[in-house]
DNA sequence: GTCCAGGTCGCGC
DNA sequence: GCGCGACATGGA
């Protein structure tokens, strides 16, 4: 067992489950014992099955990191874990100016002072960005049958249960058959943008994870993955918030309707009027959106 | 059958 | 810059 500490306050729970990235594969929460479990693909190739949990531990929350696998991890393997997840739970950011700033927006300040806003994202941006692209003009149901139709077609199986499988890396998405996305995988028209996307990392054209840790505004940022087939200002959004900057709203139909219904009667308003609630939030708009809407 | 879902692209202006 | 139709898929 492996272990992590993050400073209080914290929810483990609540951070992980609050948008829907638990639900999709090769991530699993198991709600009956507060873990999240997901299957991964180490770059050493080995695969291991990794279960997530916390428990408390005096001034911190400690995350228990379970890893199942074939044999003994390598200390670097251990290594590239321990970072895999700390990246997965946003444990190196800080919130606290958040905090700060909601304790007078009663209240979202009431819940995200339980220890909110880490939510969850994935090991890799390509990853994100594939389940990003996955989420547009579609329902949340169909979102989880594309990425899971495409995890179980293409994914690496977990050697020690084998329907387990981990997210597919970009090489094993470009050399898929197209007719396997067409007929089996079902992602629509974005069949192409995933299967182009994988094709220009495994060309070299196209650094993602370089975005990472590149040093940039959220201006850049958003310039490039916008520079995505498939990303447009929504997307590009949601990927800025996965990338920790929160300037930017995610103005969909889903925001469009909460401000719609709770700030304008019912009434139809442009984005930017809708955009406007949230200003005074500054570099924190979307999680206060984000924990706005929730109840 | 029609419409829409946590939109985006490519086009014409 | 803005408006518009097309776009794969699945569910209501």
């Amino acid at each position: 067992m492996l272990h992590l500490h993050v400073p209080k306050p914290y929810s483990f729970a609540a951070s992980v489950c609050d948008h829907g990235w638990p639900n999709l594969a090769p991530n699993q929460w198991l709600a009956d014992w507060q873990i999240l479990q997901r299957v991964e693909q180490l770059t050493t190739g080995r695969v291991v099955l990794l279960r997530l949990s916390s428990a408390d531990a005096g001034d911190t929350v400690c995350i228990q990191i379970a890893v199942q696998a074939d044999g003994t991890l390598t200390p670097m393997e251990t290594d590239e874990v321990l970072a895999k997840v700390r990246w997965m739970l946003k444990l190196d950011e800080a919130f606290a100016a958040f905090y700060t700033l909601a304790i007078a927006h009663d209240p979202i300040g009431r819940v995200v002072q339980q220890g909110r806003g880490r939510l969850l994202r994935s090991p890799t941006l390509w990853e994100d960005v594939v389940k990003t692209i996955a989420t547009t003009n579609v329902t949340w149901g169909n979102t989880k049958g594309m990425i899971q139709r495409l995890v179980d077609q293409l994914g690496a199986p977990f050697p020690l249960a084998p329907t387990l499988r981990a997210f597919p890396t970009a090489a094993q998405v470009a050399a898929a058959d197209p007719a396997l996305f067409a007929n089996v995988i079902r992602m629509g028209y974005r069949n192409a943008y995933v299967q182009g996307l994988a094709q220009e990392i495994v060309d070299g054209t196209r650094d993602l994870e370089a975005l990472q840790t590149a040093q940039l505004s959220a201006a850049e940022l958003k310039k490039a993955v916008k520079s995505i087939k498939g990303i447009g200002d929504y997307a590009a959004h949601t990927l800025l918030m996965l990338l920790g900057h929160y300037s930017e709203l995610p103005i969909d139909s889903e925001l469009r309707s909460h401000v719609t219904r709770r700030y304008f009667g019912g009434e139809t308003r442009s984005d930017k009027e809708m955009a406007a609630i949230y200003a005074a939030w500054g570099d924190w708009k979307y999680l206060a959106y984000w924990f706005d809407a929730y109840d």
